[in-house]
DNA sequence: TGAAATAGTACCAAAACAGTACTATATTAT
DNA sequence: ATAATATAGTACTGTTTTGGTACTATTTCA
């Protein structure tokens, strides 16, 4: 349905948590904070440690730091895990996929907003989300940043 | 997972299709042309008429043209009638739907990519993607059309 | 040694997807 | 007239994905 699913979007808000602070954070203090339920975030912590972009600490007062600096985590990197790689159109990567690539006629345009917006996502890391996130309580500073556009 | 729906990518055929001809064409026709599911195909292009983007004709020798011009139907438009329009995250449209609006640090940016997508989408019209497409093997499959626009 | 944390899976219900089927109606060729 | 061919509308179904839970094992610290 061309939508993030609920996993990359709870894993972009743990990521742009631990992007935030220095100490070990755990699941269950991510959970309580934005309210999402503690077993899915657990999980994909896990998952984003299986994955090499966390660093997790076992044990009593453990739980996860950023195993990269924020400017080396792309959203790209982050829905490869969470969801699986980006693909706009199934043939965008192999072209032997398409039943129809003898006269597919949308196969060269597709793939087109598939490049660009997969550069999009390339672009983005998670230092920019995190710099460029705002918060509505008025304590909190926002910041304006100018908007990137794809292609 | 964040990939077009097979009916958005079929309904994308069909249209190209509908788009180079001008005598209407027939559920059957399509599907026997691109080895689509026949029932599928006329699935679609029921609801692309419903949702007035195509023209129906009934009766013997009936079929469907396109009821505006291919420079007016834009890639939006289409993603809009067989999946539902385009939220790249919920939030995008209704703030109120985001549970953790007071403290979301993904709303911002993601909004931002959510508008560059769309931008995209409402930008690449069906004449665009009919005029950039190509055929691997300009003799599959082009018995119904002409062999034009091919730069 | 017990509490708190991660590690690794396995499981499940609900929703979405991909595709089919059926009945009704319209048009046209014969 | 009527048979053939087409759309109109809608209901149905099996499979996959999604969203979320549960359980057992292991690690660490107080």
């Amino acid at each position: 349905m061309l939508k993030l699913s609920k996993k990359t979007d709870y894993a972009i808000i743990l990521l742009c948590h631990l992007g935030d602070v220095d100490a070990p954070v755990s699941a269950q203090e991510i959970a309580g904070n934005y309210q999402l339920p503690q077993p899915m975030v657990a999980n994909i912590l896990k998952q984003l440690g299986a994955a090499g972009l966390i660093q997790s600490v076992r044990g009593q007062n453990g739980g996860y730091v950023l195993a990269r600096n924020a400017e080396s985590i792309s959203l790209s990197d982050i829905i490869s895990i969470t969801d699986n790689p980006f693909n706009l159109v199934e043939c965008a990567h192999d072209e032997e996929l398409c039943k129809v690539h003898q006269c597919c006629p949308t196969r060269q345009p597709l793939v087109a907003l598939h490049r660009s917006i997969q550069r999009f996502m390339e672009d983005m890391t998670l230092s920019t989300i995190i710099s460029e996130s705002y918060f509505e309580n008025p304590d909190a500073g926002r910041t304006h940043h100018e908007t990137t556009h794809l292609s």
